[in-house]
DNA sequence: CTAAAAATAGAAAAAACAGTTCATTTCTCT
DNA sequence: AGAGAAATGAACTGTTTTTTCTATTTTTAG
């Protein structure tokens, strides 16, 4: 290496791509550098060395590597990137919500994070806490979960099927696939519970496999947009996340969000269950 | 002045309090430091005080009057505001974090919701849009899309795979049910794409998958986490979303919208193309 | 207008720091 | 398995940086 990065991205690529040529330490650090870029930009060599588990001389050999002069040198880099990424942060803030002159696919990164954000803010009011809690302990105490959930409820239901396996509790994805709902969902049993998502427009068979459980009794948590929501009303605990505006927009961000939760919910439940 | 301001708008707001009781270098000084915030946080006191035209001891001074132990402290209080500021994170705390003694499952409520937000933001300030229409227009020309991506990442896919549906665009799950992975990725042609998502600890098959297609000169654009992920070096253009944060806070909140906004940016695409 | 008090500038002392050197460990190739 | 090469860790050194101190200037009050 002899000519040193002069950008962030620069830098980035840079050791992205001499990455796997890299020694031990310096890997190590590589990896701490691209994941802890404000701390490279504020702290002294001392205390980033700290922070990353390294020796100060690893830093400078470090920077060395990829043609700087030292450690103040490379950390110029990091340095110019804060001050650039905030002022172009200030300068959005600036032209307002409706991010003029960002046009094209631009603008529709500025839309979602913004409504991802807005949705984010309402899951954390709209939801109560009691809720939270009834459906997590019924999710804790099945036999097996029976998750629900089509077209883009399905990215949910997926999501819900890695995470909770993780946590060793017993799922199965009621999916449909094969036309094997039917079955999937007659195996359902008393001690079970049914997680099911659907939104607008509330695809049918979800609904109907909904109200069929609830005949029988079986424990439903529901995850829909809305109080009228066919799912709504059958299910032993509800949650309704408002989606606002347009149909343009609406996002899975909220419903992945509290799915996150409940798992985390149910995951911490059980941790206290072993170490009392 | 007895206590030190720990955050910059109480510094801010001490300075504009006590502006008239201050001496003539001091009042200078002060209106510098309001003006060049990145300045004082990033320079030494030197450097500050040529820039400021003032004496490095009358810096001193200035922050002992404001309750600092000398200039180091009181750069601090610049320091994390240039940090926070780029999260906004203290716009949102006060919206969203005020919420101490909630306990249980309703602080992982607060938790998710609040590193959703700052994952959010991240992602619409470090997401390239040169990147963002490059892996549109892939997209769009490709004859069909094929889907990788497993255990969290499936979500994800399983999201792109109803909404690229929805636009009519050929797409395809690899997801290797049925042990068909190999089958599946076997049939990628030369005008098709693949679209790979792969986090942390990035499954091993997927990795091998994408460099088997990139060497194959195969379109390939991905989502995962860093630029040192396998995937990242063998993309035609990567996404790389940095978690942040320890890794009980993943959160999938990024990429699903990161996806959301590809899909939209493709229909965008196709309805100009319809209309002109 | 003068004297005392406050503020300021410059320089010198103290502290912190980056960068280097060298002994030790780890890796690699024969 | 052993010798040589490369990488690593820790202490050290020369600078830079911060802070304190003092002489000088400016301001204020009698």
């Amino acid at each position: 290496m002899e000519i040193a990065p002069d950008t962030y991205s620069e830098l980035t690529s840079s050791i992205a791509a001499e990455y796997e040529s890299l020694s031990r330490q310096l890997k190590k650090f590589g990896r701490f550098a691209l994941d802890n870029s404000d701390t490279l930009a504020l702290e002294t060599v001392t205390t980033v060395a700290e922070k990353a588990d390294v020796q100060p001389s690893t830093i400078v050999r470090f920077a060395k590597a990829f043609g700087f002069d030292g450690f103040s040198d490379m950390q110029q880099v990091f340095r110019t990137r804060l001050v650039e990424n905030n002022s172009s942060y200030r300068e959005r803030i600036h032209s307002l919500q409706n991010d003029e002159g960002r046009d094209g696919v631009a603008s529709v990164l500025d839309n979602f994070t913004h409504t991802g954000i807005e949705s984010l803010e309402q899951l954390k009011l709209n939801t109560p806490v009691a809720k939270l809690n009834q459906a997590v302990e019924i999710l804790k105490n099945a036999r097996h979960v029976h998750l629900l959930g089509h077209r883009r409820a399905s990215a949910v239901i997926h999501y819900l099927h890695y995470a909770l396996s993780q946590l060793d509790i017993s799922c199965m994805l009621a999916d449909g696939a094969s036309g094997m709902l039917q079955h999937q969902m007659n195996r359902v049993g008393p001690e079970d519970a049914v997680l099911a998502v659907s939104f607008t427009p509330y695809t049918p068979v979800v609904a109907e496999m909904v109200a069929l459980q609830s005949e029988k009794g079986h424990k439903i948590v529901s995850i829909t947009d809305s109080p009228l929501s066919p799912l709504a009303s059958r299910s032993t605990v509800s949650f309704e996340i408002q989606d606002g505006r347009d149909q343009a927009f609406r996002t899975l961000v909220a419903p992945i969000c509290l799915a996150q939760c409940l798992v985390v919910g149910i995951g911490q439940l059980l941790e206290n269950e072993q170490t009392s």
